[in-house]
DNA sequence: CATGAATGAGGTTTCATTCAT
DNA sequence: AATGAATGAAACCTCATTCAT
C-alpha cells in the first residue's frame, strides 16, 4: 500500500470514473448547447454524445437547467482568477482595464462557448441565466473598479452602472468579434479600453 | 354603426374579430413569457390564456418562434421611429447620442415586454434572437452614427465596434436601471452619454 | 333543423365519440386488469387495448388510479340500483337479506371482474379502495338494515358491526364461490342468508 | 456452541449483520408499505430506509414481491400458532370461535401491518395476495371448524362456505373495529361469535 | 458480502400539430 | 374561420438489476 493512497483513499477507480462522466457530460452539453442552442437541446442529446447511458445522466444532473448552470458557473470561475490576475497585475487603472477586456476577449475565443449560441439560419438563440456566479462576476468586477476610482479620487462615479457599461461593452463587442474574421482579442482589447477610457473620444484619438 | 356594416356587417365583424384575435394571441404571449420565460412556455400555454381554441393559434401562427419574433420585431419597430426621430432632431452628435438612449431607456421603463425575462428566483432567462429586424436596428444605428462620425472627420473608429459598445452600454444599463429604483431614464441616459462621449473621464466631469 | 337538432344538439359525432372513448378506455381497462392485476398494469398496456393513441388516454384519465376508480364506481354505480331493488321489493328480513345477496352473487358472476383479480401462479393481488362510492354503498346497506331492524325493535343490534359482517361474508362466499365449480349465486345467496339469519344453527338446519 | 465459533469468530457475527440486515430490511417495508402502499412503494423506498445499499437488498430479495411476501406470511406465521392455541384451550365449539376471534382481533390491533394499507385521504389501497401460506391458513381453520362440526353431528354444512363466512366476518369487524374508536377486539370477538353461532338471532339476542 | 454507480428498458406525460365537425 | 379531440413522436425520468470494486 503506498503512501497515495493513504493520503487520498478516495482516489479509487470509481472515483476517477465519477469525475470523468460528470465532465463528458459536461463536455457533450457544451457541444451541444453551441450547436443547437439552448432550448432546442433535450437531455437526450446530451446523453446521446457521450458513451454514457441515458439514466446516468441523472446521477449527475437533474435536468438541463442544472448543467447549464454547472457549464456557466464553471466558465465563470475560469474566468474570475484571469481577471483577479488583471488585477493584481496592473498598477493603474487604464492597465486594469485593458488587461481585463484582453482576459475576457482571449478567453471567449478559446474558451468553448461562453455564450450557448445557436448560430443557423435564420437566427440565433441566447438564454443568459442570472445565478449567483453571475452576480458574484459582476460584485468583483465592481470592486475593483472602485477601488481604482477611488484611488484617483474618482468616488463621484456610479459604480454601479459604470461595471454594467464595462460589461456591456465586453459583451457585445466579444460578440462582434467572434462574427468577424478582420479583428482578434488584441484588437477588442485596444478598442473597449480606449471607449472606456476616453468615449468616443478615446475612441478616435 | 357604418353603412359598411349595414350593407356587409359580416366583413367588418370579421376582419375586426381576426385582428383582435390576432392581438389576444400576442398579448397572452408577452404576458406568459414574461411569467414563465421563453422555454417554459408553450403554444398550450398562450392560447389558454386566451379564449380561443388551440388550432385557432394556427390560423395566426405557424410556432411558439414565430409568436415570439412577432412580439419582438413588434418591439423594434415601435422603438425604431424613435431612433429615427432622435436622429431627426438632433444637430449633433453628443445631442443624438443623448437623444438615443432616452428613448431606449424610457421604452424599456415603458415597454418592458420586448425582452421577455423571467424574473424568478433564484434565476432569470433571458432569451435573445438574432432576427433581420434585430439586423436592421443594428445597421440603421450604425449608419446614423458613421454619418455623425465621417461629418466630424472620425472615420478612423471602427464603426461595428463602436455601434456595438453603445448597445452594449444601453441594454446592461437598461437592466441596472430596471433593477434598481434610485434612478430612472434620464439618469441612465446621462450616465450612457457621458461615457459614450468621454469614458472615465465624461462620467467622472 | 329537425326538432331533434334542438333538443339534443349536442349529440353530434364529437360527443358520440368522445363518450366511445372512454368507454373503450374503460373496457380494456377492465379487462387488463383481470389479465394482469391492477399493479403489473401500466396505462401503456390499457391504450395498447384500444386503438386509440397513447396521448389520447390523458384526454379522459390522469392516471392509472383514475380509471381504477372509474370502473370501481361504474360496477358500484351498476350494483346499488340492485340493492334498492332488493329493498323494496321484500316485505320482511330474511326476504331482504336474501333478495340482496342474491343480487350481489349474480351481479359477481356476471359482470365483469367486479375485484380485479390476477389469478396467475403463483398469486393473486386484489386491491380494494375505499372511496366515496364504496362508503356510499356501506352507508345504503346500513340504512336498509337498521330499518329493518328497528321495525323489528332489535334496535340494540350494533348496525355498523352487523353490516360490515354482512359485507364481509358476500365478499368471501363470492370469493369462493368464484373459485368453485359446484355451486351458484342461489347456493351462496342461501348459505349467506342462513349465516345472517341464524348463524351455525341457520346453516346447519 | 460449535469448536468452529472459536475458530471462526467471523461466522457468527457475519451470521447475526446477516439476520440484522434481512431485518432491516423486512422492517423497512413494513414501514413504507403501510405509508405508501404496496404499489407506489418501490425498492429504492425500502432500502433507503435502512442504512444498506441497494445491491444488498438483492442478497436477501428477489424483488418486492418476495418482501411482501415474507412480510405477509410472516405475519400469518405469527398467527397460526395463536390459532392453534385457541383450537387447543377450546373444549366447545363456541370456545373455539370466541378464542380465534379474539386471537385474531388482538393481532390485528398490535400488529396492523399485515393488511399494509394506505390509509391517506381520500382513499386506500388495500393488496392482498393469495399465498401458500394464506391458503394453509384457510385450510388450517377450516380443519378446525371441520372437526368441531362432525363431532356435533353438523356434517352437513359447507365448510368452504362455513370458512370462508368467518373469515369474511373477521376481516370486515377487524377493519371497522381499527377505523372506531368506541370498541375494541373484545367487543368486536363478542359481536363475532353471536353472529356466527346465531345470526342475526346470536347479535340480538 | 457490501457497496453504489451504470445500465437501459420502459413507464408517464406533454405537446405541436392536424383535421373532422 | 373556429373548434377541440386525436394523434403519436418524443421528452422526461424512474427503477430493478448488475457488476466492478
Amino acid at each position: 500500500m503506498s503512501v497515495e493512497s493513504i493520503t487520498a483513499p478516495e482516489t479509487g477507480k470509481r472515483e476517477r470514473a465519477k469525475a470523468q462522466n460528470r465532465d463528458a457530460i459536461l463536455d457533450a452539453a457544451r457541444q451541444v448547447f453551441a450547436e443547437l442552442g439552448y432550448e432546442t437541446t433535450s437531455v437526450r442529446d446530451i446523453i446521446r454524445r457521450t458513451d454514457l447511458a441515458s439514466g446516468t445522466f441523472y446521477n449527475y444532473f437533474k435536468s438541463k437547467e442544472e448543467v447549464y448552470h454547472a457549464l456557466h458557473d464553471d466558465g465563470i470561475q475560469r474566468f474570475r482568477p484571469l481577471l483577479r490576475a488583471a488585477r493584481e497585475g496592473a498598477h493603474d487603472f487604464e492597465a486594469f482595464v485593458r488587461a481585463a477586456y484582453l482576459a475576457y476577449f482571449r478567453y471567449c475565443a478559446t474558451d468553448g462557448a461562453p455564450r450557448f449560441v445557436r448560430m443557423q439560419d435564420p437566427a440565433w438563440t441566447q438564454v443568459r441565466f442570472d445565478t449567483p456566479e453571475t452576480r458574484a462576476l459582476f460584485d468583483e468586477l465592481k470592486t475593483y473598479l472602485v477601488d481604482f476610482l477611488s484611488s484617483q479620487g474618482l468616488g463621484g462615479v456610479d459604480p454601479d452602472y459604470f461595471t454594467a457599461g464595462c460589461m456591456g461593452v465586453a459583451e457585445r463587442l466579444a460578440e462582434r468579434m467572434m462574427a468577424r474574421n478582420d479583428t482578434g482579442p488584441e484588437d477588442a482589447a485596444d478598442f473597449a479600453t480606449a471607449y472606456t477610457m476616453g468615449g468616443l473620444k478615446g475612441v478616435s484619438a
